[in-house]
DNA sequence: GGTCGTAGCGCAACGCGTTGCAATAGCCAC
DNA sequence: GTGGCTATTGCAACGCGTTGCGCTACGACC
């Protein structure tokens, strides 16, 4: 069960040389994860820190079970549990955000650039992302309605495409 | 493992001189479920009439796992896997029809009047129905985006209700 | 470098829903 | 009423996600 890792601190080193976080690449907003965790008196942890990079290599939509199936490539004690949680902490400081496929199944926006929701035709199987001109119109008509504020990127939306319909 | 029901027969006999089906009660779209079946090579079985008992003291809402709950208090066998699948058989003669819970949890309409989506406050928990004026804006958006049909009613979409925004 | 309070970990168990399979039992035709 | 085709059942196992608990180890402070 032991984690041989170098050492717990925020960067890999691979080359102990490197005086400037940013020389050499581009600022990146997992960057700063390990000093808003500790900020705010929460951890970084070897688990967390395997997570991060699997998320770095991400852009837009992943599964959650993608996820775990990945940290276990590179560390194989990894547990579902913990890797669960860690998406709780990362969606709490704004770094992913979690939606629910058309079978319920989570889904992971990482770095979300607009918040936007989904269409799945039950037909073909195939799923869109709402353009945000339209998911603004949804998002008006229930404020005006109730005064509901939605959050649309939790929810993905059932229905036939163009294509499917008889 | 025995059923001790007493026939096969669409109704439980209580009166055995009762002649006219519709005599003394109100007409109900449950009546003719039996036939239904046959006449599509399905058939009626003791599960399936405990289901349809549950389901006819039922209207509007109901959770799975109650079905499965209320089926095992007339009939303590009652197995999970086959109610599920009894519900799609339901499902596909339009007698009932599945929605998500905000948590993935299904949710069955009974007899569904009219089309309707959710709205789920993440703030205080409370749910609403998405008025028929207001899920037609929704509708019709999508279908002017993309020609999506939406089906409201299987979704439930998260926000903050008025009362729980700041 | 060493101490210590507590956040986080792994584990085991649970809840909901789905699926494959072998055995059962509707129901239709005779 | 009997026979036979096959839809349906129960079971066991699985997949996804959550939760409670006792132990570990992060990291703030000295
Ligand atoms: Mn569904
Ligand atoms: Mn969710
Ligand atoms: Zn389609
Ligand atoms: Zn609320």
């Amino acid at each position: 069960m032991r984690h041989n890792r170098a050492s717990n601190e925020d960067r890999t080193l691979p080359q102990p040389d490197s005086p400037n976080p940013a020389r050499g690449s581009v600022a990146s907003p997992w960057d700063g994860v390990a000093d808003r965790l500790r900020a705010s008196g929460l951890r970084w942890t070897p688990q967390r820190r395997t997570l991060v990079e699997v998320l770095r290599e991400h852009e837009g939509h992943v599964t959650a079970t993608d996820l775990i199936a990945r940290c276990r490539e590179l560390d194989r004690t990894t547990t579902p549990s913990t890797v669960y949680r860690t998406l709780d902490v990362l969606e709490n400081l704004g770094l992913v955000r979690h939606g629910h496929a058309a079978d319920g199944r989570e889904e992971y926006h990482v770095l979300p650039e607009h918040v936007h929701g989904h269409l799945h035709c039950v037909g073909c199987g195939a799923t869109w992302e709402i353009r945000p001109e339209t998911g603004a119109l949804i998002v008006d008509a229930l404020a005006a309605d109730l005064g509901f504020s939605v959050d649309l990127t939790h929810v993905t939306i059932a229905g036939r495409c163009q294509g499917c319909q008889e």
